[in-house]
DNA sequence: GTGCAAAGTTTCTCACTGTGCATGTACGTT
DNA sequence: AACGTACATGCACAGTGAGAAACTTTGCAC
């Protein structure tokens, strides 16, 4: 299936993860702040210029998961089927996914620990939902929207659960699972309030 | 009333005020990617040095008008009558707000394009509006939620409609008042959806 | 295979940034 | 007036991001 692309661009994605893993290890152990490019660069196997070619910064390179993860997430709600609300579509997607990935992968636990730490992080993570917004509206395109409520709002509310939800989750795993607590936080947002 | 302050905070507010009008200036002059720290510290009449001791970078300087009116914002937040719900607060708050200060001024305009065209702007922005979250719960602390959503979760919500309102109108400024855009999204945010 | 163009990597370079440190200066307090 | 403290400055230095040029790898046509 993925015989189609070329060589090239199958060893791109590979160094890009490469990238991303060492800088996500240096980080969890040294703290992002003791992790210099370089050291990234080197324990990647490249030099720090191509670092460059690939990431705009070692925030970038530490969040990269986390970029695939929310693209996946979009590619899942395109699939929805169409007569479903964007609402629905979102919650679908997002139940879909997390019944298919099994239990959230340790990096990504790890990444969610370093933004708790790092404000550069979470600065960049927020940026990359912003960036998501306008690709997610693609993906909700020509749905029923019975509540009147645009898509816009709707995505970034989607967005605000996710993030809330697992900011929840990682300060207390004990509570419930992540899809419960990102559920919990999505049921309350779809009721109204004064 | 401020005469109890002394002189030494007053200059450093002006220097800092300074610094940031400065940055704003240059940056929608030149646009910031062409604009060094040490432009802004030249035109600011201070040292290179001097900048770092007030900002953590333009990007900081720049969006600092904006820290400026949400911090008034959670003044006015704290100020509302007790009795009113957060939604009911934030709301009240923000009309006050916009109220008082008559039309948006024209830094904060420039501000707003600058965000739309800086990715790292909007990066910091958004940055500090989740720093601002955290305020916000003090101010917002004791309220009654007859609805039963959780205060973090309104607050949440609300600067998300701070954030789509502001861009719809910088956007489409024909379209209506600042706040009339902002209160749009809030009423819709408020209502119940699937 | 051979050869060639395009894409990617590396090295070198340079302007810019952030911060620790030492020193000088202005403010506030007594 | 005098002293301690907060702040501004200049300097030094490690780290960053990006352009230019040389070199290597990949894709493709023959």
């Amino acid at each position: 299936m993925d015989s189609t692309i070329g060589l090239r661009e199958r060893k791109k994605a590979e160094t890009r993860q490469a990238v991303h893993e060492a800088a996500l290890r240096l980080a969890v152990e040294r703290g992002l702040d003791n992790v210099t490019v370089e050291a990234i660069a080197d324990a990647a196997n490249i030099s720090r210029r191509t670092f460059s070619n690939y990431f705009d910064g070692k925030e970038d390179a530490v969040l990269y998961g986390d970029e695939q993860r929310l693209r996946e997430l979009v590619r899942r709600v395109a699939e929805q089927p169409p007569e479903r609300t964007a609402w629905q579509a979102l919650r679908g997607a997002l139940r879909d996914f997390y019944h298919d990935s099994g239990s959230p992968d340790r990096d990504w636990v790890q990444r969610s620990k370093l933004v708790k730490r790092h404000p550069s992080l979470l600065a960049r993570q927020l940026a990359g939902h912003a960036r998501l917004e306008s690709e997610l509206s693609q993906a909700l395109a020509g749905r029923p929207q019975p509540h009147g409520v645009e898509p816009r709002v709707i995505i970034a509310v989607f967005l605000v659960a996710l993030r809330i939800g697992t900011q929840r989750w990682v300060n207390e795993p004990e509570t419930g699972t992540l899809l419960e607590m990102m559920d919990q936080v999505l049921d309350q947002l779809a009721r109204p309030f004064e």
